[in-house]
DNA sequence: CTGATTTATTGAACTAGTTCAATAATTTTC
DNA sequence: GAAAATTATTGAACTAGTTCAATAAATCAG
């Protein structure tokens, strides 16, 4: 198994040694994910709390009339869990689905509470992690708020390129919260001012 | 100082003990802000985490042309800090002012580090917080695409009464992401609607 | 490789929400 | 308590984004 990126990834955050790490790393175990393949869906309680390897998924709701709004993609080096339904055991509000061929680390609500009793400084990897989760999700309000659509489709794919690239248009539409027709008209106009 | 509410809030997410509370609420302070007064403008440095014990303040971003974003009202009970600038002593990316009268408790930063080391719970109860964040962060998101401003209309004042009608129209239209004069038409339709 | 399904594009008609401007109501200030 | 300032309401004209429908392009299953 393949801890590298994990270890990066909580490096990022808080100062670790190797053998913290080691230790840390040790409650993870692996899991592939075949492309289509729902890890979560709603009203399903949430069992891990995942990681992203390789591959990328989305995280998303439907209503009814069967029409998605993607809360986020998940590529590598990004978490997958719904943290309400992994937390209190309750049934998730979301789904999760690989849209390609995936790999992920997990560890298991036992696991992870067994792992802040032993190592209480994961709670505070964890506190800062949260923290910045909760930043960043109002960035994202206040800009969808504060920008047009053409703006919020020009900065995903700028600044999430490698994610951009991956994904439908259908998918994008999703996630920015407009038809699909006008993201299609949005390239277009785009594409006329660039030649 | 009254820390009641203060401890009744912790109590909400954790089991702590009379003395653990007492232990946690020494360390913060008490201060009173006039309405109208700005706790925090965008590119100071955040020094403290507060709780608002009276009054409501209003967590905004403003742009060139004064158009103001309210992220969020912070009454009783609530929080009110900038998490970015106050974790990473970084500019605030946000404006914090008080809309009536207020009284709130604060902690600063080096008070709220050292009691993360006396009493490494803390950092238990500040992740469960952060998640807590997370979760409600997220659900907002998901509302703001999924509904017309007259349903987010509606939403708000059923779930925030007590916000509601504090505060104005034109700021309550500042917090949904659409115009005062739109606001105004929403709430005439409803009028209309229920006589 | 081929047929079947899903996704992308385009245009025309539409609508939710905006902008601008003017007046009325409310709040603030001294 | 009156003048000044801010906020709320209303209507008419406008625009960003939607809906529907039809065709083209791409992807998937066997």
């Amino acid at each position: 198994m393949d801890f590298e990126l994990l270890k990066e990834n909580f490096s990022r955050h808080m100062n670790l040694t190797p053998s913290e790490l080691a230790f840390i790393c040790g409650r993870y175990e692996q899991r592939e994910v075949a492309k289509g393949e729902h890890i979560l869906r709603k009203g399903e309680i949430c069992r891990f709390e995942g990681f992203v390897v390789s591959g990328c998924f989305k995280i998303y709701t439907a209503d009814e009339q069967g029409n998605e709004k993607i809360l986020y993609f998940a590529a590598e080096d990004w978490w997958v869990m719904e943290i309400d339904s992994f937390t209190n055991q309750v049934g998730s509000a979301l789904n999760v689905q690989a849209i390609e061929k995936s790999r992920i680390l997990f560890i298991t609500k036992t696991a992870k509470e067994r792992l802040y009793q032993e190592m209480p400084k994961v709670e505070r990897l964890f506190r800062i992690m949260s923290q910045k989760a909760v930043v960043a999700w109002q960035r994202r309000l206040i800009r969808n708020h504060a920008m047009s659509a053409e703006q919020r489709y020009h900065h995903f794919i700028t600044s999430y390129p490698n994610i951009a690239n991956r994904v439908t248009n259908k998918q994008v539409a999703a996630y920015l919260g407009i038809t699909q027709e006008f993201v299609s008209k949005i390239r277009k106009k785009r594409l006329s001012k660039k030649i």
